[in-house]
DNA sequence: TAACCTCCATACGGTTGCGTATGGTGTGTC
DNA sequence: GACACACCATACGCAACCGTATGGAGGTTA
C-alpha cells in the first residue's frame, strides 16, 4: 500500500537530501516535509531527527549543495573547448538537456519560486545569477556595458525559454541559437 | 495583536478572491489557505464556506480571473497606437511596469509555479501563453516560421526579464528594447 | 559478555489546517 | 411584530505536520 523505495538497510544523510530533492522537484519547497519523506523511504521521523537539527536544517544544506552543482560543475565542463562561439553553443546545449535528479534543471525554477519567499534562497539564487551572468559576459568577450546587457539579454531569454519548456512542450533551442547568432553577429552602437 | 484590516461589516466574495491573491503573491498557492485568510480578514471560516464550496472552488475562481486579465486586458488597451514598433514598445513598459494587486506581475509567476504542480493551473497559463504568443506574432507582422521563431524567442526573454528582476533588483527593460531591434530589423533568413 | 555507540522506531503534546453542522444576528418584507 | 433570508460565529471531528523524549536493536570494542 505505501509507496516506500525497496527496503534499504540504513539511511544515510545524503538520502534524506535525495528525498527532499524529490519533494522539491514534485511539489515545491512547501512540500519538503519531514514526515511525507520519511514515509516515501520506508523509514520514520526519527532517522531524520538523528541526522538533522530539523527541517530548516536539511533546506539549508539543499540550498547549499545546489548552488555549487549550479554554477563550478556546469562551467568547469567547458574549459576543454574553444572559447567564445564554441562554448556558447554547447553551453545552451548543456543547460538545456534535461538531467535526472536534483543537479539543475527542474530544481531550478523550484528553487528560484522558493526565493521569492525565502531570504536565505534568494541569497543563494543572486550568486548564482551573477556567477552565470559574469561567466557569459566575459565568454562573449568584454566587459563593456553593451556586452554586460547582451549578456543579461541571454541569460533572461535562457531562463524563459526554460520556463516556457517546462509547462509546454516547447523546446526553444533554435530561438537560443538565433539569439545568439545577433548577439554575437551585432557590432552596432 | 492580530493583523487584520480595519473591520469591514460585510464581506464580499470578492474579499476572499482578493485575500487569495494576497496569499498567492507572497507565499505562494500553497498557502492560500481558508484559516489564514481568515485571519487576515477579522473573520471566520463560516464566512468563506458560505461564499465557496471548498478551497478549490477559490483556487478556480482565481485562474479564471487572472486568465481574463492576462490577456485580453492588456491587449485591449493598445488598440489606440499605431501597430508594429509602436504598439510593440508600448507593450514593453506595461508589462514591465509593476501594477498592485492581483491583475498581472506579482502573480504571474506564483501561478506559473503553480502550474507546474495543478493541472488546472497548467491549463490556464498554456492558454494564456498561447495567447499572447500569437498576439506577438501577428504584431510583429506575419505568420511565417521566422516570425513565429522570434516572437517565440521576444516572449521568452519577456519572461526571463521579469523573472530576474523578480529576486534581483534589475529592470531589464533596455534589454528588452535591444531585443526587439535586432528581431525586427533583422530581415536575413 | 559487558559496556558502548550508532542509528532508528514509538509515542507524546502541540499547532494548523480542512469541512460540516448548527445556532445567532442583522435587514428587509408583509 | 412575525417571518424569511442573507451572512457569519462557534464548535466539532479529523488529518497532517512539527519537534522531543525515550527506549531498543545491532554492531563494535575492550
Amino acid at each position: 500500500m505505501t509507496e516506500q523505495t525497496t527496503a534499504k538497510v540504513k539511511l544515510g544523510k545524503e538520502d534524506w537530501i535525495r528525498a527532499g530533492f524529490e519533494a522539491l522537484n514534485d511539489g515545491g519547497h512547501e512540500t519538503i516535509r519531514v514526515e511525507a519523506m520519511a514515509r516515501k523511504l520506508g523509514a520514520t521521523k526519527g532517522s531524520f531527527y538523528w541526522h538533522f537539527k530539523n527541517a530548516a536544517a536539511l533546506r539549508s544544506t539543499m540550498l547549499q549543495i545546489w548552488k555549487e552543482r549550479a554554477t563550478a560543475d556546469i562551467i568547469e565542463g567547458l574549459k576543454s573547448l574553444e572559447p567564445g562561439r564554441p562554448r556558447l553553443l554547447a553551453l545552451i546545449d548543456i543547460a538545456t538537456t534535461p538531467v535526472p535528479v536534483y543537479d539543475s534543471n527542474p530544481a531550478e525554477f523550484a528553487i528560484r519560486d522558493w526565493a521569492r519567499h525565502d531570504e536565505e534562497a534568494a541569497g543563494y539564487l543572486r550568486e548564482v545569477d551573477a556567477k552565470r551572468i559574469t561567466y557569459l559576459q566575459e565568454e562573449m568577450g568584454g566587459r563593456t556595458p553593451l556586452v554586460a546587457e547582451k549578456a543579461h539579454l541571454f541569460y533572461a531569454a535562457y531562463l524563459g525559454v526554460m520556463l516556457l519548456s517546462s509547462t509546454t512542450e516547447q523546446k526553444g533551442v533554435e530561438e537560443l541559437h538565433m539569439l545568439l547568432d545577433m548577439v554575437l553577429d551585432d557590432q552596432n552602437s
